[in-house]
DNA sequence: TTCCTAATTTATAATGATTCTAAAGTAGAG
DNA sequence: CTCTACTTTAGAATCATTATAAATTAGGAA
């Protein structure tokens, strides 16, 4: 319950609404001590199996696409067939486990510092996102 | 002509019939001096453009995963609903340039060296992959 | 509280890249 | 030349995502 004020405020501060499926997807999103990666499927999934009340799966799209829209998620450049979005929104890169289509963080610890030495006239860096894709062994 | 001769012994040599459509693509993706990046719709329109019989859309399809699967082309890990490819096959990373779609390479010595500090049991690094976003100044 | 309006949700249709299917065509070994 | 496996092809199917447009709701004003 009280626990809701914060994610009203937070979304209320960012001018939306604070309707009941924003405030669900908050809770599933952000009210947890890791963060986590998930793909809309994802989502929908643990929605439909934690909620009581049906949320449209549009309205996931919009929300998720609003929060993304607003900083409170990140999208990461993956090859897939689906999009994949990250709770953790401070820059860190990532390994790809192709066996179990999974993200897992790489923090800055765990990559040496980049340094980008070619510059394109005109053009501003909006992000340097470094994947590894990984698999089993054998 | 005699420039076919090439393409024909690389696809034989591949296990792949020279036919009279990978032939076409050959040329389109590697007769040619400077590497590029591409998506197949862009492959298609070419192949429109210069070639006078057509290539069915699921023959290009064919023809690049095969191309890809014998490791003549690489497929770039990138956010977009159109999947890319590179007839640079060497280790090397990318700007994407947001505002025209456009890939653009980075060579290792554009990049210091990326150093991943952390393994993961059973997992063997198939890739690194640094995507760096670009996009007008204003 | 009640009204009003814009914001939001929703079911459903549309889109578009990619993959699948199964029939027709072809390469090339023998 | 014949035969068969490989290849091409048109068209259908798939599936994530986006668009649409009608119903619902939040929240400020009266
Ligand atoms: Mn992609
Ligand atoms: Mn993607
Ligand atoms: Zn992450
Ligand atoms: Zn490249």
């Amino acid at each position: 319950m009280s626990n809701n004020t914060i994610f009203i405020e937070k979304l209320r501060s960012s001018g939306l609404r604070p309707t009941r499926q924003r405030i669900e997807i908050c809770k599933l999103l952000f009210d947890r001590k890791d963060t986590f990666h998930f793909t809309i499927n994802d989502l929908n999934n643990s929605l439909t199996r934690i909620t009581n009340e049906k949320i449209s799966l549009a309205t996931i799209y919009n929300t998720i696409h609003a929060f993304k829209e607003k900083g409170y998620l990140k999208e990461i450049s993956i090859n897939s067939n689906k999009t994949y979005f990250d709770t953790n929104i401070s820059n860190h890169h990532h390994f790809f486990d192709e066996d179990n289509k999974e993200l897992i963080d790489l923090n800055d610890k765990d990559v040496g510092k980049v340094k980008i030495k070619k510059i394109l006239p005109g053009k501003k860096i909006k992000s340097v996102e470094i994947l590894v894709k990984v698999a089993n062994n054998n």
